[in-house]
DNA sequence: GTCTATACCCGGATAGAC
DNA sequence: GTCTATCCGGGTATAGAC
């Protein structure tokens, strides 16, 4: 029952770490469809019940692997922002940590976003599974928009509509075979210089009509409502 | 060698026919995933070797769904329009005839939505497979453009941009369980009044700035240019 | 050309013995 | 905790009846 040492660096531990880290190299070299549960056993060294035994399905290797980059990237962000950083700077690195953290894993990332639609599917962007790692994605945007030129009411909505932008790039990103990406590093610059100068002009009474309709709009598809089933 | 007879109406395009309609109730019932190629045969009353006879795979089912749907589309939208009616009109009916020819078969779209992402996937929204539908739908968004208040250098990428909004769109559409999809109809009619009112403002020399940063974004984003693999 | 039947491969997932 | 055997479904291949 309380066998915490095993919990925590018993052999259990140990087998567990070495089938995530040998799926993951499986997963980068030859996207997630290609690789098989035993090709991943045979890799580790394993039989294809014990790679079981520690990942009820190729799925939570997934899960597993969303959870440390979600945090990794937290970490990156922090590190890379002066806390004194204008709003252009911080969402610009906000896009360039994540696009150095996840370059490499492009083609993994390919077949996982394939599930983007798919509302039901475990491994969507938007599924159920997903509700913790995704709130915590949502919040570093409505963060970046922490400053007073942002009216409060709007934060949040905008901060949500930012994320949403954000996976538009990132399904870019996953696609963009120029060398380190430039294409997309490009197209998230204009998109921060397009929110950048965009937001202080929403403030503007000639925006009046327009800004309530985004905001409409945006309302509408707050991730956080949620389309059900 | 010329069996036209055959080719047109004879038995072979008859059992065709009745594959995909049998696939396609089928779909409909359980979603793509749950429905096998042997339940297909079976429904159908043919044997698995004959299904495939006519389709080579379930995603040749799926291709010709397509494709069908985009012709009715068409058809519905061509009808459902006055020829002096509005961008405002014309848009917004572009959305309604997809919505009402589309609500019945969510649950199938949702599963091959799923492969949205995945430019590689034959089934994806921007693979090479499905290319010409693709630009049959792209161009009935351009041309819901086609009037003298849009400007003759923007109407292509704001097409496009406008069939990435309605991806949007028809994305929300196909999670919605509200009656009659009564959320994304909302949502479709919120967009096309920003849309509307968004388009005169475009030219407007205080939106300069902007008007300029929303092209590059348009540019770099163009599902014409394609961010190949 | 239209179809049946059947045997086979592959990969995700599980059961149960050890 | 680990293995072997097995199921299940998508998909292929092929031999042969009509």
């Amino acid at each position: 029952m309380f066998n915490t040492v095993a919990e925590r660096s018993g052999k259990g531990e140990e087998t567990r770490h070495l089938v995530l880290e040998t799926a993951l190299n499986l997963f980068r070299r030859r996207g997630f469809e290609r690789t098989t549960m035993r090709d991943i056993a045979e890799a580790a060294g394993l039989s294809l019940g014990a790679a079981y035994h520690y990942f009820r399905s190729k799925d939570a290797l997934v899960l597993a692997y969303y959870e440390r980059m979600q945090t990794e990237h937290e970490n990156l962000a922090r590190a890379a922002c002066p806390p004194d950083a204008d709003l252009r700077t911080r969402l610009s690195m906000l896009f360039r940590t994540k696009l150095d953290l996840l370059g490499g894993d492009r083609k993994l990332l390919a077949a996982l976003f394939g599930n983007l639609g798919d509302v039901s599917h475990p491994l969507s962007v938007f599924s159920r599974k997903t509700v913790a790692i995704r709130e915590r994605s949502i919040s570093q945007f409505v963060a970046v928009l922490d400053e007073p030129s942002v009216p409060d009411d709007l934060r949040g909505l905008l901060g949500r509509a930012l994320w949403l932008a954000h996976l538009g790039v990132f399904l870019f990103f996953i696609h963009d075979g120029s060398p380190k990406q430039a294409r997309t590093r490009k197209l998230a610059a204009t998109l921060v210089e397009l929110v950048a100068s965009g937001i202080p002009l929403l403030t503007h009474p000639l925006a009046a009509p327009i800004r309530g309709r985004l905001l409409d709009l945006l309302a509408e598809v707050d991730p956080a409502r949620g389309a059900k089933t």
